[in-house]
DNA sequence: TTCTCGCCGTAC
DNA sequence: GACGTACGGCGAGAAT
């Protein structure tokens, strides 16, 4: 006997507008809206698996008019267009529903429920059973014997017994109920007065909506009035409200079968929309792993080596034994050309009964001609860290072409972390094994070169492969927009070697000063100690808060003045200070903090730090990390070293210029009040910065009304604290706190301030309402900084958001503008061999390290290459110093 | 024993 | 609540 074919046909529009007003927004991590991708995939697949169709087809309306608005100018004319939100999410969706193998129609000119009506007829006529899924009561009118309804919502299912119920009228004589009741989301108006109620009523009685008619007369009531007055207008609703079932499309039944599906394009567009749910489903069907070779042997090692120089781009890692690079010697090191295919070249490892591995020596010695060709491109992940390493073995890394670390900084710094494992799981949907997995944590860690070659080899090879696909996958995104191109790629990739060289460069240290200096603290730290043991009548844990609380506020009953965030009373700086009136053991406990933070974050740490052969410490610039575009520094920390206090700098002197050389302390002044002036554009301010004006001064005169010759030192400082204040976006609470003044003050100096300098407050509105509808700012040269919580419903993150949106441009250019001062200063010592290096960076500041002839020389290039460097309203300035340490130079 | 968090303080 | 961006030492309590 032969099987009936079921057909399925979905209305397509009313499964968008479902998903769109039904589910929650979702977002993919660029922050494109998937929730309708997501929703109608979703409910195309539980329809799928619930009905188990022979044939299919999603129908969706095309764009343009229709016959109806031919003949009635005014159909769907109140209709507002598509959601932005939604429409953007079409074209992915019709990707995804045609690459998933579902059939997909778009009639030009037709709308979707007439090619649904006429596909039904034809169906049926070819002998299937069809079955309609909608949300849409209008197609009630096509239910019969061979037709039913679905709304996968609802989970109902209508045949004729279901519609009449539903309609309170036969599917027969919907086309006159609808004809009759209007239909307002087409802006079909209907008979006035007459709604469902009226319209079931007339047609029960009169069966049909002829038999309706032709007993109008004898009808009484309003609604009766109004049928006789619209009764020529009738045959036209009818029209409108009619589904076509008989128009000549060119579809042939047949065809709609589901097949054909391309489900590694499917699974591209699902990973770049951030659907994790649907790649899933998708990677479970398909079947393609990734292949890693582990390279043992010369042939295979030289079969890579060809392809490696024949593709002439690949990406590369390296497995290392300890992430400090001075120290870390190169186990293995893994290549991808293609994605899902990679290798791991093995020559460090050292267990008991490891196989037999190629010479790092010959391995090195074959790679080193291509790591160091510029012409082949490297892509890789946290390049800077392979260049340090590979520098450890004389290979000096080139051809840097793409760090996926980067790429993916510079396309969104605060969406998350920018480690490999956090990029595949973001954008790539992919749980990569971490370093962790392999090689364990904490105590019970082993170093790489101890993992078994195979782990090693599917956690190496997977590195570079992951990082290949990365690349595929962020470099279209950030390419997309000008501005971040060349911020990564005349910026931040070549700061990679220029930061390289620092770190391995390092900076020499007077270990020995550092040592007699912690001594000496040390000392100084016990007496006070006895003092507070003695003022406090008993021992207690000074490193403490909350025993310092106990001391303070409890056994010693002092006033609470300030809390902590968490609620309990503040002992902090502040609060102590406050305190100190009266009171020895606040300013005592001060006195204590003050010496063991210099104790045990300078001396002690520079120390420890410290190379024992060279004498030089090599901290670790961070590229990815904040989210401003500076820089950061660990390990040690080289951007909070003490300056302010006395005490403090004399951990600067032991920041020393070894035999020969000078140090050549570099900063540019203002440089962030420079910036504000460029982007506010204010004249008065930019002008003030061409004559070389003291601009606190300058700011004070205009607040307090006096000539720039009568400010006295208190204004200056009160100006000095408005103009940094601005710069972090600060209300006038918080210049209050920081003056000491009281709330009506300090509005008051602000509200003057921004009389003086209109141009200031009409740009800090400005960046606020650009932050709130774009969701980010730039910086001068164009790097994007997303603030997300700028939309936040809680006001406390937003205004903070507000605060970092006011803020971010500023320090951001600054950050941009020192980073290609580094990246001239470094071609500059390339091209010239000159005796001079960069051996810090301070946000604003640059320390060289100079061979004493070429100091005066590096003086100069320093003030041109830092100060010639972009194109803005004021003029930069850079105060340089010399000194044999660093202390000296300032 | 190790990890995480809060608090505090240093820099620009 | 109230000033932006970082790193890191220390204590305390939780997790192991």
């Amino acid at each position: 006997m032969r099987k009936t074919n079921k057909l399925v046909l979905v209305d397509g529009s009313s499964y968008l507008y479902r998903a769109f007003h039904a589910l929650p927004p979702l977002t993919a991590p660029d922050g494109f809206p998937t929730a309708v991708i997501h929703g109608v995939l979703k409910m195309l697949k539980s329809l799928i698996s619930e009905e188990k169709p022979d044939l299919f087809a999603a129908v969706f309306d095309a764009k343009g008019k229709t016959f109806r608005h031919r003949i009635y100018p005014e159909y769907k004319a109140q209709r507002p267009p598509m959601p932005e939100e939604l429409a953007m999410q079409i074209g992915p969706l019709f990707e995804l529903i045609r690459y998933s193998g579902y059939p997909l129609l778009q009639v030009e000119g037709v709308e979707a429920d007439d090619v649904i009506g006429t596909l039904a007829y034809k169906a049926v006529q070819a002998g299937c059973e069809v079955v309609v899924s909608t949300g849409d009561k209008d197609l009630t009118q096509l239910v019969n014997d061979k037709i039913t309804l679905v709304d996968t919502m609802k989970k109902e299912k209508l045949d004729r017994a279901g519609v009449e119920k539903k309609m309170h009228v036969k599917p027969e004589v919907v086309v006159d109920y609808l004809t009759l009741i209007g239909d307002k989301s087409d802006n079909v108006p209907g008979v006035h007065g007459v709604g469902p109620k009226t319209a079931e009523k007339w047609l029960e009685k009169y069966k049909n909506l002829d038999g309706v008619l032709r007993h109008s007369g004898q009808m009484t009531g309003k609604a009766a009035d109004n049928l006789r007055a619209d009764k020529e207008k009738l045959p036209l609703y009818r029209e409108l409200v009619t589904i076509k079932c008989d128009l000549d499309i060119d579809v042939e039944i047949g065809d709609l079968c589901i097949q054909n599906e391309d489900l590694s394009a499917a699974a591209e567009i699902c990973r770049s929309l951030g659907l994790k749910q649907q790649l899933d489903e998708i990677e479970s069907q398909q079947s393609d792993k990734p292949e890693y070779q582990l390279i043992l042997d010369e042939k295979s090692f030289n079969q890579w080596l060809e392809l490696l120089k024949s593709a002439g781009e690949f990406a590369v890692d390296t497995e290392t034994t300890s992430l400090n690079y001075m120290k870390a010697e190169i186990v293995g090191i893994s290549f991808a050309v293609v994605p899902k295919q990679a290798a791991y070249v093995p020559f460090g490892h050292n267990y008991a009964g490891v196989p037999a591995q190629l010479s790092r020596a010959d391995v090195l010695a074959a790679l080193k001609p291509l790591l160091e060709d510029e012409r082949i491109r490297k892509i890789g992940h946290h390049l800077k860290y392979d260049r340090n390493v590979l520098a450890n073995y004389g290979i000096c890394l080139q051809g840097i072409y793409h760090d996926t670390m980067m790429e993916s900084y510079v396309y969104n710094s605060v969406a998350g972390r920018h480690d490999l494992v956090s990029l595949a799981e973001r954008c790539l949907l992919l749980s990569k094994t971490g370093y962790e997995d392999v090689a364990g944590k904490g105590v019970k860690a082993k170093p790489f070169n101890s993992v078994e070659l195979q782990a090693a080899c599917d956690y190496a090879a997977e590195d570079a492969d992951v990082c290949l696909r990365l690349h595929h996958f962020l470099w279209p995104k950030l390419k997309a927009t000008d501005a971040g191109r060349k911020i990564y790629r005349e910026i931040e990739l070549p700061l990679i070697e220029v930061l390289s060289d620092i770190e391995r460069k390092g900076v020499c240290i007077d270990a020995d000063a550092l040592s007699n200096y912690s001594r000496e603290l040390g000392q100084r730290i016990e007496e006070i100690k006895a003092m507070i043991y003695q003022a406090a009548g008993h021992a207690f844990n000074i490193d403490s808060p909350k025993q310092i609380r106990n001391v303070l506020f409890e056994e010693k009953g002092l006033p609470v003045r300030n809390k902590t965030p968490g609620g309990e009373a503040s002992t902090a700086e502040q609060a102590l200070r406050d305190l100190a009136y009266g009171h020895t053991l606040p300013r005592l406990i001060l006195d204590y903090r003050t010496l063991k933070k210099l104790q045990s974050t300078y001396t002690d740490k520079l120390c420890s730090m410290t190379d024992a052969v060279t004498g030089r410490v090599h901290t670790s610039y961070h590229q990815a990390v904040t989210a401003t575009g500076r820089l950061s520094s660990s390990d040690p920390n080289l951007q909070n070293i003490p300056v302010r206090s006395a005490e403090g700098r004399r951990i600067r002197e032991a920041f020393v210029a070894p035999e020969g050389c000078r140090l050549i302390a570099a900063d540019y002044s203002q440089i962030e009040l420079r910036i504000m002036a460029h982007l506010c554009g204010d004249e008065k301010l930019c002008e003030a910065f061409d004559r070389g004006e003291d601009i606190h001064t300058l700011t004070a005169a205009e607040i307090f009304g006096a000539a720039t010759a009568e400010v006295t030192s208190d204004q200056r400082r009160s100006a000095k604290a408005i103009n940094f204040g601005l710069i972090y976006g600060m209300s006038a609470f918080g210049l209050a706190r920081q003056l000491d003044i009281d709330n009506d003050k300090a509005a008051q100096y602000l509200d003057t301030y921004f009389k003086r300098y209109p141009g200031i407050k009409s740009y800090m509105d400005k960046v606020r309402v650009s932050a709130r509808t774009r969701g980010y700012v730039e910086t001068i040269f164009g790097r994007r900084l997303y603030v997300p919580d700028i939309k936040s419903a809680n006001v406390h993150r937003r205004k903070a958001a507000e605060r970092t949106a006011i803020n971010a441009p500023m320090q951001g250019s600054a950050a941009d503008i020192i980073k290609r001062a580094m990246i001239k200063l470094h071609r500059y010592f390339q091209e010239t061999r000159v005796r001079a290096a960069i051996v810090m960076q301070v946000h604003d500041e640059l320390v060289l390290e100079v061979a004493v002839e070429d100091v005066d020389r590096m003086v100069e290039i320093c003030q041109r290459l830092m100060t010639s460097n972009s194109s803005l309203k004021t003029p930069l300035s850079v105060d340089i110093g010399i000194g044999g340490n660093w202390e000296e130079a300032h």
